[in-house]
DNA sequence: CGCCCTCATGAGATCGATCTCATCGATCGT
DNA sequence: ACGATCGATGAGATCGATCTCATGAGGGCG
């Protein structure tokens, strides 16, 4: 590949003026920019990103991590930071670390080698990560997604998890359930999962009902009937569940109709995430939108004000409850049996 | 950050002993290797991979353009490339072009002056594409993914999309239906949509049927039931339909049993891609699977093998027709319908 | 007419690591 | 005991573009 002195040379002019024409065409008369255009396209000449980078001590590279990329809700915030990232010239390195510590940890060094002018990450676990450790100790400006620390000055971007399950278990005792159950995958070490199962919690014992124990499925994002069942039958059996993943609950809503029962007439079903998908099944899902593509391009624009020495303050970004079909009153069968139950909630 | 130069400083060697303590610590002694990590460690060292790369004229990275994450097919392929690659070393950078024949080609442009090892590209229309006959002048290995041109000589990775929906044409055939549709995106203009619709006319034409106009769709992953319902009644109403990506299969199934209608009961339906969601749902869904994994994996593979200088034969992976609860035989009522059809096949 | 300023360009240093080649002491073989 | 070999290290060039500073031509102005 040729390089800029052979442009320079076969132009007639200096590598210097052969690099302006390219990095800054104003200050090269028009003439000899054309000189040297030509000459770099005789040489099919390409400028070496590389070599720009190290000089100028920059690589308009962001560094992202997500657990996973076969969950829609990463997928979908990584393309919303795709674009928002290519329109303000940023590449994206992206690397998934399947919620593994170490994994994360190798990668983050990884990317702080590479120079990466920033980092976008979603870690496992916020509150306890060697990750954020190091981090803390470097120049290197970061922002995390989706997670929620306790630690106030970390620099972090998402929704208010608690709040937002609180608000889907306030939605579901407003329709009359009061045996509501919470699904989790099986990777409770983390702290949305705290939270969101802190959110449960709360607006259970707010209302007077009793917050059931969390029911851990074997896999992340697919559910398995068979540890549900248990909780299902009975005269204290659940009405509605929350899941803590869209898949889950969509996987949950299959195998239930599976084996013959109804959604929402034998159990509702509410997720938690909103992606696309949701909107299009049938029944449709209800769940607790993050706006992921808001998301995706906020963490993109947060993170470049850092970079450009700003000190932006990442507002948490407001979840939404969206209604759809998975969601129903319980069932009136059930409703007799609730009498039955210590809380007497009149109907 | 510090440098290598003042690590060498610190620990009393020269900057060449200090880099390989790094690079290749065997042709070091340990005890002047400890010297230097710890002079390293005592800086907050981190070897600069910029440098290294232009000095070794090779980045260890991989240039990634996929259509959109939006759609699973591509974020599960790449979730797959993404371990492939860092299991050798080598990192991703991943860009999307939304089918937008404009981007791809400012997208590739891009690479290439960041000098990626190589690219991994699906594009809207590799039949014709200006970014193939620019890869075709440079020296970049290059790999497509899930195109299908008709020029040899292009490496590609993926399944015989013509083949494959010929076989799901002849599997919904020989479960009795006669009048099957092909429902289709808004994206006409692929490689793949045109053999897919080529592969469905040809095995109808085998039996003796009468294939359909491409139903289209407006949105590329979201069906609209009005565009198909015109083509359900009438005594010669659709009985079964293939569907050219999952997203729009699964969309098209909530749509028809919202309608009221059954799946298969009233209308069978078939997707293409094999996305893990499609097992999860009631009625699972039926579709043309291609081996996502195995594509993303096996495309880092014969990458890496051409960065080597090698010339690996990237062969057709097989497709696998995923039977689900989505198809089923067609309803008997509309077979007595069929007597009435042109085409009298005995059922 | 001469001074100063601007614009276009060139020379040379620089970013940080690696590679080649040279050097020097120690070990080995006969 | 002496030349050969090996192992460890250092000096200096190199990757390719950009940045700073210097230079020189040309124009405006007193």
């Amino acid at each position: 590949m040729a390089d800029l002195l052979s442009v320079a040379k076969l132009a007639g002019v200096s590598r210097a003026t052969a690099a302006r024409a390219f990095s800054s065409p104003e200050l090269v008369r028009p003439e000899t920019r054309h000189k040297v255009l030509e000459a770099a396209h005789r040489l099919a000449f390409r400028p070496n990103n590389v070599a720009r980078q190290l000089r100028a001590q920059t690589t308009k590279m962001i560094g992202v991590m997500v657990p996973s990329l076969d969950n829609p809700v990463f997928a979908e915030q990584l393309q919303a930071m795709e674009v928002a990232a290519r329109a303000s010239g940023y590449s994206l390195i992206v690397t998934t670390s399947e919620y593994d510590a170490s994994r994360e940890s190798e990668i983050v060094e990884e990317m702080l080698r590479q120079r990466v002018d920033g980092l976008v990450l979603t870690i496992a676990d916020a509150d306890r990560s060697e990750v954020l450790a190091k981090l803390h100790r470097e120049v290197c400006p970061y922002l995390l997604v989706y997670n929620q620390p306790e630690a106030a000055d970390i620099p972090t971007i998402g929704v208010d998890n608690r709040a937002a399950v609180a608000e889907a278990t306030r939605h579901l005792i407003a329709l009359g359930h009061h045996r509501i159950g919470m699904v989790a995958g099986s990777l409770l070490q983390s702290d949305r999962a705290r939270l969101r199962y802190e959110g449960y919690r709360q607006a259970m014992c707010d209302h007077g009902l009793t917050p059931r124990p969390l029911i851990e499925m074997p896999r992340h994002t697919q559910a398995e009937l068979a540890c549900l069942e248990p909780e299902l039958s009975g005269h204290d059996g659940l009405t509605a569940v929350i899941c803590t993943n869209d898949l889950l609950a969509i996987s949950l809503i299959g195998e239930l109709q599976r084996s013959g029962r109804s959604v929402p007439g034998d159990l509702s079903v509410m997720g938690f995430d909103g992606i696309n998908l949701g909107h299009c099944l049938y029944p449709s899902l209800s769940t607790v939108e993050q706006p992921r593509v808001e998301i995706g391009r906020s963490a993109v624009q947060i993170l470049l004000a850092m970079i450009r020495g700003e000190t932006p303050q990442p507002l948490p970004l407001p979840h939404a409850l969206r209604e759809g079909e998975s969601v129903g009153a319980p069932p009136t069968s059930r409703q007799v049996l609730v009498t039955r139950n210590p809380q007497r909630n009149t109907p």
